[in-house]
DNA sequence: ATTACTGTACTAGCACAATAATACAATATA
DNA sequence: TATATTGTATTATTGTGCTAGTACAGTAAT
């Protein structure tokens, strides 16, 4: 199926933090290959160019590096990757308690609300 | 001093919603009056049809009214606002969820993260 | 009556995200 | 050798968020 976007954040924003996404869970693992421009173009139902612009970004973190003609890998860095991990958690939950701050929700409040959501 | 906004979503969305929080939280009360398009513009530091555009939203909402000349005043319908802000909250708890779903987080973990921040 | 404030409307222009359509060099494979 | 696939680059076009500037009508206060 094609992915679904969020109509008001860049597209390729989107897809870098997906694909980002995938590799902190490992669904691309180290030094694997993830799919061709064209082909991720394909499954998000975007232009290619619109993925290059992602995976461009990709690269810039150290995430992924491009073999001239062979394809793009996950780099074989896993402290970076447990780094990006971590600091994506860090950054979720830091939002979401700013969030909530401008909401005047209280933490109790938020953990109580976690409790009893079923997930 | 003025707002500070986020580089990748829409000014007027951050607009929107910074006021539809301070309508929540009772910084602007029921039928109070919000400041004017202008002082709005002079103080977030941006231009008076970007805070037009953001007030028209929230007017699609029912949360505010326009009073021809008078100005512009909040609902005196307490149990919109409310229901506004039970909707906020679990959007935020929703997309929290979702978000951390996405890295792989479970839920237990989470609220260990929660109690460990100092806010 | 004049002044100052309100909301509202309109045009023009800039920046950028995104699409579309190609094109080229390098490599692996049939 | 020929073909397909890879990343990469280029140009043009469209849509929209945002700014800038101006204008008008209605109301309250001086």
């Amino acid at each position: 199926m094609a992915w679904s976007f969020d109509k008001h954040t860049p597209v390729y924003l989107q897809i870098a933090g997906r694909i980002r996404n995938d590799i902190i869970r490992g669904v691309y693992p180290p030094d694997s290959q993830i799919p061709s421009v064209r082909q991720l173009a394909l499954t998000a139902a975007v232009n290619p160019n619109t993925v290059q612009h992602a995976l461009t970004a990709l690269e810039a973190e150290g995430l992924i590096y491009s073999e001239s003609t062979a394809g793009r890998f996950v780099t074989g860095n896993t402290e970076l990757i447990e780094s990006a991990k971590q600091q994506a958690a860090r950054e979720l939950v830091e939002e979401f308690l700013r969030r909530a701050q401008e909401l005047s929700i209280t933490k109790e409040q938020l953990i109580k609300m976690l409790e009893e959501e079923n997930g």
